[in-house]
DNA sequence: AGTCTCACG
DNA sequence: ACGTACGTGAGACTC
């Protein structure tokens, strides 16, 4: 881990304090104004809380500088510093010296010199060095290891800059920077740069010829004869105020980088200050802080193990069917696929663990493992149960009884904030280390990937580690499961739901081999034929799927605009592509191409491979503890992203099929679901009485918006409307509106404020769910699943604004998984309790596919609307559209 | 390992 | 003046 440094522009801080906060009446009771000294402190207290910096310091200004002496008009449109800051800079000063950190000035020196100079040591000293301050000449110390936070408008925003912002920004290096300034100008320091060149042509200058000495040098080679004759003209002038500009880096500092180390703690250090200056908040805030306790070192975990036989179990197991018995099998591999396990440990108490290995070649458990595994009435702790159940399965053993998963446990708990192995939930929740599991090359392992030479002793107290974590977490994770209000979500619907996913998995989805290999064979032609042509028409041959290649072919020999640029080069998107398709035949072609590739290899070929005769079923992995928001994802393959959209793509779902003849798919799928919840939530009377009347939502919208009767509504105008109603769910923003609808981004925010204006419970809800996710740290589903938001608060402007946007998004999209989990256990329940030959196949976030025996079709349909419909109470009905065909592209 | 692109809701 | 739609996973390419 890198020592992470920051330094203060302490001159530019306090002016950032003082006019962010000077409208506001901070003063003592004595008269004395305190808005800058608030400010500077509330800014670095933050700065410590937020970045942990191991190092902090501060660079001033002392007196005048070799500058103003070399540059009589340097800053020379300064105004003098108000007597209400002045008065207030030695409190400044008193509290950097109370917080333990140096403040650094050198005669005849500027902040930035001082800054450039200890930012230049500390990086070569191996330091991670942050500099923040408002001045942007300090862009061109930009580095590998030392970025720059500067502080925009007021205190509360903070953009990084780094060398890759800076061109991406600005297309320019940290060096450049300085020339470009010099060439520009900078009213702010009072540099009038070369009139006549503004910021285009100093870029482009710079971009080629590299520098402003290579420019000065090679004057004549500029094209344009009005810049060249301005360069010229200015010569003399430009060199001087490049030097001006040009930060010192090779200071002699009285302090050294090691100095600079921030002291442990400082609160009470700052309490007489803040007591004079009366900062009765801050008071407060870090008082508290002195009384808290260290956080105690998770102590490693060393259980005694011992080695049984499977005639030994049930002795062990004994008296166990109380508490839960932790569990854990070890393997060398597991996937639907295949399944090795080498053995398997438990916990029945803190203090008792076991483990019991299995013989490598071994076609089944042995029988008194499987009778305990397969009783219910047993109850079973695990991480990950689901993996546990799909090895067992590859040994025909049921595991039952399931009562706790700590991996669904810390998924709840976690928000959406950190991983959810067991490593980390037990040293969250028991403070407790589990040491990594690493192999002879240092590589990490999981209990579930093992080297096949661990069977014995190491992977015993692999296993014993895990299962007393898993003994002494359970409590601790299920009370405060308890506490946070999230025990039914977790008990009624995630725990139910891993057995209900492990059975979907387990049977699979059939798809038609012949059927893809016919599409795989009509891809190839048509990509084989299409790659000459494409060729033809570029002149050479390259790779049609390699972005780079063809940005070359495309903008450097074809030379076609450039439309928008990635990180790394010309962007080559679909939105690129279509832009430009009619400029050369090539371009359509390239999107042709792209679009079967596609096809071809992320479905057609991955699914042909993945179907084994004689079933051709297909088994993916739901992943039950991964997304942010409460929903499934699917993975190995992920079939919840199988085409449908397109005319092309649909042929790949009619690949998907039914076990025979005599069954048939049946899918359902909640109608509007996401808007529904908004409605619900926001308690919006119009868009709650528009869902009871059944309304065309869309329509009703956009009669709202653009103020007219429904029936009146053109197709163009719902379209705008649904494109606004995805806003809204997604956390709206003129540009991305704009860009959904291709109105102007002034059309889309003159939409968004209509549907404000109209929709005034949504308005009001939105705006006090962030004040109240601000205040609380997260947002909340309709079952009071978390999703903590520590960027709410950023500073930093695209962050805080993500963070914003997730806190409107995720209380919809996350309530709306709630929702469908809890419909997914109803219909596995009344379908198991009615006898329905029907089978849970696929969850598609808002859709469930179902395969069924034609004759109970009728039977299953009802289940799954009723069982659907009637999941969860809202202040809308939920509607649900059922449909069935024989196979998954043809459903009516 | 990281980037780009694109499939789904 | 910042620079974006929300949530995923996978294949191909590049370094």
């Amino acid at each position: 881990m890198k020592k992470k440094m920051f330094i203060i522009d302490g001159h530019s801080l306090a002016h950032r304090a003082y006019h962010a906060l000077k409208q506001r009446e901070f003063q003592t009771s004595g008269g004395l104004p305190t808005g800058a000294v608030y400010g500077v402190v509330m800014m670095i207290m933050r700065l410590i809380e937020d970045e942990h910096p191991d190092y902090l310091v501060v660079a001033e200004d002392v007196g005048k500088t070799f500058r103003h002496e070399a540059y009589t008009d340097y800053k020379g449109t300064r105004k003098p510093m108000d007597d209400d800051l002045r008065i207030q800079l030695p409190y400044i000063k008193e509290f950097y010296e109370r917080l333990g950190v140096p403040v650094v000035g050198l005669e005849g020196y500027e902040a930035d010199d001082v800054i450039g100079s200890m930012a230049c040591q500390a990086q070569k000293q191996g330091f991670q060095v942050c500099v923040v301050t408002g001045d942007k000449d300090s862009f061109q110390l930009a580095a590998d290891g030392v970025c720059i936070y500067y502080t925009l408008r007021g205190i509360t925003d903070l953009v990084k800059v780094d060398p890759a912002y800076l061109q991406e920004k600005y297309g320019l290096t940290p060096a450049q920077w300085r020339d470009y300034k010099a060439l520009r100008g900078d009213p702010a320091d009072n540099i009038p740069g070369v009139p006549g060149i503004g910021e285009k042509t100093a870029v482009s200058l710079l971009q080629e010829f590299n520098s402003l000495a290579e420019i000065l040098t090679r004057v004549e080679e500029i094209g344009n004869p009005k810049v060249r004759d301005l360069i010229k003209t200015h010569r003399e002038a430009v060199k001087q105020w490049a030097e001006l500009v040009t930060i010192k880096c090779d200071l002699k500092l009285p302090v050294s980088p090691e100095d600079c180390r921030l002291p442990e703690s400082y609160e009470e250090r700052l309490v007489p200050l803040f007591e004079k200056l009366e900062f009765r908040s801050l008071l407060r805030k870090i008082l508290p802080a002195k009384a808290e306790t260290r956080v105690e070192v998770g102590e490693a975990l060393r259980p005694e193990v011992k080695m049984i036989d499977a005639e030994a179990l049930p002795a062990f197991l004994e008296g166990s069917a109380e508490t839960p018995v932790a569990l854990q099998f070890l393997a060398t591999t597991v996937n639907w696929e295949s399944g090795q396990a080498v053995g398997v440990a438990f916990s029945k108490s803190p203090a008792e663990h076991c483990y019991l290995p299995l013989a490598p070649e071994a076609e089944s458990l042995p029988a008194p493992l499987v009778r305990w595994l397969t009783d219910a009435q047993a109850p079973k702790l695990c991480h990950d149960g689901k993996t546990q159940m799909i090895l067992a399965d590859h040994y025909r053993a049921r595991l039952e009884g399931l009562h706790f998963d700590a991996m669904l446990g810390a998924y709840l708990l976690s928000g959406g904030q950190g991983s959810v192995d067991l490593e980390r939930a037990a040293a969250v929740f028991g403070k407790v280390e589990i040491p990594d599991l690493v192999d002879e090359k240092g590589k990490k392992k999981t209990v579930y990937t093992l080297p096949a030479a661990w069977a014995g002793e190491a992977a015993a107290t692999a296993g014993a580690q895990r299962t007393a974590a898993l003994v002494k977490i359970y409590p601790l994770m299920a009370e405060r499961i308890k506490a946070e209000g999230v025990a039914d979500l977790f008990y009624q619907v995630e725990m139910p739901l891993l057995s209900i996913l492990f059975a979907m998995e387990k049977t699979g989805v059939k798809v038609s081999p012949e059927h893809l290999h016919s599409l795989k064979e009509k891809y190839t032609r048509k990509l084989a034929q299409l790659e000459t042509e494409i060729y033809a028409l570029a002149g050479e041959e390259f790779n049609i799927s390699s972005p780079k290649q063809l940005g070359t072919i495309l903008f450097e020999r074809l030379g076609l605009p450039v439309q928008k640029k990635t990180k790394t080069g010309y962007s080559t998107d679909a939105e690129v592509l279509e832009a430009l398709a009619d400029r050369h035949p090539l371009v359509q072609k390239v999107l042709e191409h792209r679009g079967l590739m596609k096809l071809n290899s992320t479905y057609v070929e991955a699914l042909l491979t993945l179907a084994k005769p004689p079933a051709y079923r297909i088994h993916t992995t739901f992943n039950q503890a991964v997304t942010a928001t409460g929903r499934l994802s699917s993975t190995d393959p992920n079939l919840q992203n199988i085409p449908v959209r397109m005319v092309e793509g649909k042929e790949i779902r009619r690949c998907f099929i039914p076990e025979n003849r005599e069954r048939v798919f049946l899918s359902a799928d909640y109608s509007q679901i996401e808007l529904r919840i908004m409605a619900h939530l926001a308690g919006d009377e119009k868009l709650i009485a528009a869902f009871h009347a059944e309304e065309d939502i869309h329509r009703r919208t956009a009669a709202e918006i653009f103020n007219l009767p429904p029936e009146l509504v053109s197709e163009e105008l719902r379209d705008r409307a649904k494109a606004v109603n995805f806003g809204i769910i997604y956390g709206i923003s003129g540009f991305g509106l704009s860009k959904g609808t291709g109105v102007t981004r002034k059309e889309a925010e003159a939409f968004i404020e209509a549907y404000f204006r109209k929709y005034e419970g949504v308005k009001s809800y939105l705006e006090g769910l962030i004040a109240r996710a601000r205040e609380d740290g997260y947002v909340t589903t309709i079952m009071n699943r978390r999703r903590y938001l520590p960027d709410l608060t950023s500073r930093n402007f695209q962050r805080r604004s993500f963070a914003e946007r997730m806190a409107r998004n995720t209380p919809i999209q996350g309530s709306a998984a709630d929702l469908i989990k809890l419909a997914m256990v109803r219909v596995y329940a009344r379908l198991q309790r009615e006898k329905i030959p029907a089978a849970l196949l696929l969850q598609v976030h808002d859709e469930l596919l179902v395969e069924v025996d034609m004759e109970a079709l009728p039977a299953a349909a009802q289940v799954l609307r009723e069982e659907m419909e009637k999941a969860y109470e809202l202040k809308v009905p939920l509607r649900v559209d059922v449909k069935s065909g024989e196979n998954w592209g043809d459903l009516t």
